[in-house]
DNA sequence: TGAAAACCCTGTAGCCGGTGTAGAGTCAAG
DNA sequence: CTTGACTCTACACCGGCTACAGGGTTTTCA
């Protein structure tokens, strides 16, 4: 099949099925003689194993590693086990990083509950005291953003 | 003071600072003689302002604006409130997206709960069937990513 | 049959919020 | 007078795509 049939059968983009394969996730298939890619049904496979796991959010590199973990000859499944476990920490991780900026927001919010003047504005005034934050650096570990 | 005293005080990087003036949330300070910039407090209060807004995870678009609405002449509040509104609208959707996305990461986790031989790995079998999902296109608000 | 639309190719740039170089100039201490 | 710490500009890079530009090919329809 053609890079299109491929993308409507798997929802995947055209240019994100490109995109996995320079990434090499997805084994770069055949060329037709006009040099258009033939996929087969295994790679149709492939790139629905792959979006099912961008689908929970996993990072490419971890997608990687389970891909290298399933082909992997005759070989248990703890580490599988183990790479799950550690998405699911950085997952709940980020959610209680989230809920505790949720706090910080409502009680920001709370400040201001009817509009005053600009020079009265609780919510402005909190947002300059420098509120000795200690900057914290808090690395991502991959799980990110509120955006 | 130099730009080094300033990111002392304000736990900023000293790219990160200069980020910001070619972003223009730092407008750009006097230069010495030898051109190094040269800080007043303003920008130091300024720069305060920048980083609680960031802490609390909001884009550098949000900061424009609400510096804009805080140098605005005599006006009231009421759209700080609303952009506040806003951005916590947005942190309490990703929290809903990740308690969602945690509870289909331990149903994953629980088919397998002990190591087996990888072609009986229910993660991984889970994992493989498409299950038929809407590759849901859920634009990103803000507010994202798990890792 | 022939033109237009739809597809495919490569390569490159942009998004966000920075981070990390390279290569050069400037300054303070020993 | 040399060493090291600081500063400057300009640029590439991170993830995970997305969106071009500028070509070639195939399909469709009148």
């Amino acid at each position: 099949m053609k890079i299109g049939v491929l993308a409507e059968a798997t929802g995947t983009p055209v240019e994100t099925i490109r995109f996995y394969e320079r990434e090499g996730l997805l084994p770069p298939p055949a060329r037709a003689d006009n040099n258009y890619r033939v996929y087969l049904p295994a790679h149709a496979e492939r790139l629905a194993f792959i979006r099912q796991c961008r689908s929970l959010d996993m990072t490419l590199d971890e997608i990687r590693a389970l891909i290298a973990l399933r082909e992997s000859p005759a070989q248990d499944c703890g580490e599988v086990n183990a790479l799950l476990d550690e998405h699911i920490g950085h997952v709940a991780h980020r959610i209680r990083e989230l809920r505790a900026l949720e706090k910080d927001l409502k009680s920001l919010r709370a400040r201001c509950a009817s509009p005053h003047a600009l020079a009265e504005c609780g919510i402005l005034n909190g947002l300059d005291r420098a509120a000795a934050a200690p900057a914290s650096p808090a690395k991502r570990r991959h799980v990110h953003g509120a955006h």
